[in-house]
DNA sequence: GTATCTTTGTGATCTGCATCACATTTTAAT
DNA sequence: ATTAAAATGTGATGCAGATCACAAAGATAC
């Protein structure tokens, strides 16, 4: 086997957990760690396949999504710098849902014996590995709350201002979905998100060519997210 | 201030994390903590209220309830032993949604410090609360999952099946919520929950007597929650 | 006991969104 | 460029479940 250098010792974009570890444990995780690239479209783990690896999120953006009893769903989307994939490798082994890159990814297939060791011995990492799950569980509570709650109109403008506020941080931005996905992000039919986007491009909300979108009113949008 | 016993040591309903406790911290953990006793009904903690003690549910059962934008929805039932509030109290310290007992409930209330520093100094414990919140996230996205694409009749044979197999063990039991809570608990109105549990009693698949249920065919009422 | 309030059951409407149907545009393949 | 295949837009129809309306049954207070 070839010799590595430090590879997460120089990595420049540790996750808050990976930056409490010391040099030593850093060296070890890049003993214990395979850097993969993923294009859009890829899967990174697939439902009912077995899993042995956290997976860390370094570059890119990722959709969560499970088969449901009737249709496909997205749970979240996952932007770096995150872990992925320990509720199933800690658990029962076996995915519970999938993970699929929606732009250029790049992830780190980190051994789940390290990482379970790093929890063990390293307080401030295991902390800061709790703080993440402890984020992820809130978030989760609220959006399934809303998409349960909030009518259509609503969720549509609820992901349109996910995506220019948290993922893209700007109004105008490629949507990484394709019309379809985006119904099963936000649980709709792909043709009632194609009816409300022409609606919210005639009302003067948004503007729209494609897969090219642009907020013109993201005041009048958080009303529509709140009111429906 | 009185002279404490060694309370958490001779607990005999100790969390997995505990038992991972030394006996200098669970002495530890005595002097940090106070049990307090809930009756069916009282609010253990409230959504928006500040929150800054983590919470171990001891004997007893909880809903953990949203105030959406539209109406109450109950996200999840938990049964002891389980810790609540750990999103809230590490994240930040306002609570997202309440916790109400629905059966007595005893309660400890465990101060932040020294919760937090059990998973700095004892990796044991650290893994097991990570643990925790991996079956927790595994848990929830499954139960939103389902609640959106199962239909009624299905929600309502998961939630039966629910009581029965995860909460009371045996085909027998009283249903610790209200038509209209049991509504919240599977996203309907308290009036179609009505309905359908007329229609299971009229199909022989349950017997009702007020909030007194007795399931008498599982296995029809477990298809009906597959295919709805 | 009676009176008041809360919970529950059940029928009759109303409505948001899925589904169906088909036209049009975009992308990919040769 | 030409053809095939996939993604998208938009109208028409149907249905699950919300909402409304009211009656009946428990609970609680006096």
């Amino acid at each position: 086997m070839e010799m590595k250098f430090d590879i997460c010792g120089s990595c420049e974009v540790k996750s808050p957990a990976a930056r409490r570890l010391k040099t030593t444990e850093l060296a070890q995780l890049g003993q214990n760690c395979a850097k993969a690239l993923f294009q859009k479209g890829d899967v990174i783990f697939k439902q009912g396949a077995l899993s042995s690896n956290i997976i860390y999120i370094k570059e890119g953006l990722v959709k969560l999504h499970m088969n449901g009893p009737t249709h496909e769903q997205i749970i979240k989307i996952s932007k770096p710098p995150c872990y992925l994939g320990m509720p199933t490798t800690f658990g029962d082994k076996i995915n519970q849902y999938s993970a699929t890159a929606i732009e250029e990814t790049t992830a780190c297939f980190i051994s789940i014996e390290t990482f379970r060791e790093f929890i063990h011995m390293n307080g401030d990492f295991a902390y800061e590995i709790t703080l993440e799950l402890c984020r992820n569980e809130v978030n989760t509570f609220s959006r399934c709350v809303n998409r349960t709650q909030k009518n259509l109109h609503g969720r549509i403008a609820d992901a349109l201002l996910f995506f220019s506020d948290s993922i893209y941080a700007g109004p105008e931005f490629t949507l990484p979905l394709s019309r379809s996905e985006f119904g099963d992000f936000v649980d709709a039919s792909r043709e009632n998100v194609s009816r409300i986007l022409s609606a919210f491009h005639a009302d003067g909300l948004i503007e729209i060519k494609g897969k090219r979108i642009r907020i013109l009113d993201a005041g009048l949008l958080g009303a529509v997210s709140r009111n429906g």
